[in-house]
DNA sequence: CGTACGACCTGCCCGC
DNA sequence: TGCGGGCAGGTCGTAC
């Protein structure tokens, strides 16, 4: 599922949820995904009323009374599904197909409400860890992280130190969590059309133009992305029950061989595969 | 040190 | 209809 505008739709919908609430009990159907959900896990969830929940990059952070937070991150197939007792799910993110398999809930959290939160993750890349919110500031996942790219932790002047520094493409560097947390493989790809930067292109090799273009560009297309609930590829619906719409606004992903959408610019979308990724952008006006 | 790449998983889709 | 290969929104450990 997840770049950081579905993530954000994810965290808004489960606060609305369960800020306040308490769960009052947890199942552990299937530890199992990238990391076991460590074995103090419902011993110290349990009971726990919920003070926050906030979004680092790709992570969904849920702060409890005691000191401790869950952090959660959805991988490529993770989602959550709210149930309540008087109706039927309100509440529901699919990837995969419309009804996700009971076979993938990992857990269920259980809260006062009669609300059920379910995690739901087929491929298990995702997981549900567990820190001190003490200890948060020097932890293994959160602290590497880069700069957030909405609001204003990204300056333009540290785009034109951290391109200038690498020989990557700009792409990979993009798609760098340490670099700028939060951007995947779809809004990278959109990011540099918008940019007219080629995606192979070496970043040191960038203009001060293109990282201008680079810096209003990676605002524009996350907060447009995010405006619109995110996008739903694959029946994936966002965390209201409803799909995100932002993949009708997709100028190249998935695109290929179609015609390039910007006015007057006659070009095809191709598409390449580098590190192991597909990128998608004009041939003709992206440079 | 920085960088590239395989590995981790399941499920869907397409072509034979 | 069945099967095999390729593909998918992520990121980490390992090998250069």
């Amino acid at each position: 599922m997840p770049e950081l505008p579905e993530v954000e739709v994810t965290r808004r919908t489960l606060l609305k949820f369960i800020e306040n609430k308490v769960i009052k009990n947890i199942k552990i159907n299937n530890p199992n995904l990238r990391f076991k959900i460590p074995a103090n896990f419902k011993k110290n969830v349990t009971g726990q009323k919920i003070i926050k929940v906030l979004r680092r990059s790709k992570y969904i952070l849920i702060y409890l009374k005691n000191d401790y937070v869950m952090i959660a991150h959805l991988g490529m197939s993770g989602k959550f599904l709210i149930k309540n007792n008087y109706s039927k799910d309100f509440l529901k993110t699919s990837y995969y197909s419309n009804e996700f398999s009971s076979k993938h809930n990992h857990l269920e959290f259980f809260f006062s409400n009669n609300l059920k939160v379910i995690y739901n993750d087929p491929r298990r890349f995702g997981f549900f860890l567990l820190d001190k919110i003490s200890k948060l500031d020097v932890n293994k996942f959160l602290s590497k992280l880069g700069p957030e790219p909405l609001g204003k932790d990204l300056k333009k002047d540290y785009l034109i130190l951290k391109t200038k520094a690498t020989q990557r493409t700009i792409k990979t560097l993009l798609m760098d969590q340490r670099f700028i947390s939060g951007i995947g493989n779809i809004y990278a790809n959109e990011i540099l059309f918008l940019a007219k930067i080629r995606p192979n292109k070496i970043s040191s090799k960038l203009s001060l133009v293109d990282i201008g273009r680079l810096h209003l560009s990676i605002g524009k297309v996350l907060k447009r992305a995010l405006k619109l609930g995110g996008s739903s590829i694959k029946d994936f619906k966002s965390s209201v029950g409803e799909k995100g719409r932002f993949q009708n606004e997709f100028k190249v992903y998935d695109r290929e061989d179609l015609k390039c959408l910007r006015t007057r610019c006659s070009g095809l979308i191709a598409r390449v595969v580098s590190q192991g990724r597909a990128s998608f952008f004009c041939n003709e006006c992206q440079n």
